[in-house]
RNA sequence: GUGGUCGUAGCUCAGUUGGUUAGAGCACCUGGUUGUGGUCCAGGAUGUCGCGGGUUCGAAUCCCGUCGAUCACCCCA
């Protein structure tokens, strides 16, 4: 027996109904809203992600799929989305505005749980080029749609983080103050002191909680022009009856975010989707100067909250004559009428139990040239006409 | 990367203090019954007991390692 990697996944019957409806569902209501899908390679240079992400963060220091091909280039499975659009845009688009949609597989090195798994599907958008407000609402206010077609229930949370700069003078306050009161962390967050300073912010470890209470917060390093546009998203959110919840400590995990950041996090507390602004992507990428905002969705944990019932079969066809029912196939092919089938002939009695236990509305019997109807079950003569008037 | 729990048939699981040829239910297949067909009867196929080593006359059972699943930490979608 050969196994499956550690942390991928098989998905079927069930649950590849559920990937395809929310899927479906993704299309829908963002590729009918002005974005486009876009499809990138799974392959990238190692160099995109190690300047995007930021080279000391868990996903690039710890996380990446890496490996040398035979021509001697240093390669990645992709462990996000935005980095390979921005990489597109900066090549053929650099003048333009676009909108972006993208939905497709990621890889990082992670030990896989509920939620978390190695190769895992992401559906997001991508605004890219020149900016405003707009481009922030629209993002939020489409993923919302997104959810609620799916009859999810969630919160969004957001946040600004301000410019890089802010973030750093921040970053190196808070340091200090950690630094001070470094005897009352818990051994994870006093790891996280030198490298990632802000993501001790996100602990929820009880023992942190007091020092956290007491810690310096982000508005205050805010710039003035951040600060607006905060203010001015908030108070569009707000003119539009979309609830939110405001929460200073929301600090992602990328690197190349600024000013705007959000979560959407169901009553589990898990993370369904979050994103933000990066204007400052393509500057560190050294490929352009233009904004870009975005958000991302964890389709497996959509996925996995999600209940939906299996599609049942219209018409089945059962018969133990291979030339009467291969007839018959071909006769509805002629009038385009899709009909499920048995894998195989076997016993007249399974066919027609299989037929009934994925819901079948009609079988057709083809050793008898009749349908019937399961569910007023009413027998007739076999007419093609029949299944064309309905 | 760290820790807890767990790996026996396609699925859910039994399997005694180590003891013949490893079991049940569901599902599947065949024949019959029913014939308005889904019921019922009879029979049938299916396992590297996760993998590798060790102890033993003998291991699904005990020990070690390893792989995988799951849950949590960490991280993140």
């Amino acid at each position: 027996m050969i196994e499956q990697v550690k942390g991928t996944q098989n998905i079927y019957q069930n649950e590849s109904e559920k990937f395809l409806h929310v899927r479906q569902c993704f299309f829908d209501v963002f590729n009918n809203s002005g974005y486009s899908y876009i499809q990138t390679p799974h392959l990238e240079h190692s160099e995109l992600f190690e300047k995007s992400i930021g080279e000391n963060s868990e996903i690039v220091s710890k996380q990446m799929y890496q490996f040398n091909d035979k021509g001697g280039r240093t390669l990645v499975l992709r462990p996000e989305g935005t980095s390979s659009i921005v990489r597109y845009h900066a090549q053929n688009q650099k003048e333009l505005t676009n909108q972006y949609s993208y939905f497709g597989q990621m890889f990082r090195y992670e030990n896989p749980q509920k939620n978390r798994y190695r190769e895992f599907t992401q559906g997001g958008v991508e605004i890219i080029g020149n900016l405003d407000s707009f481009s922030d609402f629209q993002v939020i206010n489409d993923s919302i749609r997104f959810l609620n077609n799916l009859n999810l229930t969630f919160t969004l949370e957001i946040n600004t983080i301000g410019s890089i700069d802010d973030r750093e003078l921040y970053s190196k306050e808070l340091y200090t103050y950690f630094k001070t009161h470094e005897d009352d962390l818990s051994d994870e967050s006093r790891e996280k002191l030198e490298l990632n300073t802000l993501r001790i912010l996100d602990s929820n470890n009880s023992l942190d909680s007091k020092v956290i209470q007491d810690a310096p917060v982000i508005s205050n390093f805010i710039n003035d022009i951040s600060s607006q546009k905060y203010e001015s998203l908030k108070s569009l959110l707000s003119n539009n009856n979309i609830n939110f919840k405001e929460n200073t400590r929301l600090v992602r995990g990328l690197d190349y975010y600024n000013d705007l950041t959000f979560e959407f996090i169901n009553d589990d507390g898990v993370v369904l989707g979050g994103g933000g602004r990066y204007d400052r992507l393509a500057e560190i990428l050294n490929i352009g100067s233009f904004n870009g905002v975005g958000v991302a969705f964890g389709i497996e944990r959509i996925m996995n909250i999600i209940d939906i019932k299996n599609k049942s079969p219209k018409v089945y066809i059962i018969g133990i004559d291979i030339d009467k029912i291969s007839r018959l196939c071909k006769l509805l092919d002629q009038n385009n009428i899709n009909y499920s089938k048995p894998p195989r002939l076997s016993k007249i009695n399974s066919q027609f139990k299989n037929a009934k236990n994925l819901g079948a509305k009609y079988v057709v019997n083809t050793d008898e040239d009749t349908i019937k109807d399961l569910e007023n079950n009413t027998s007739i003569k076999f007419n093609v006409e029949v299944l064309i008037d309905n």
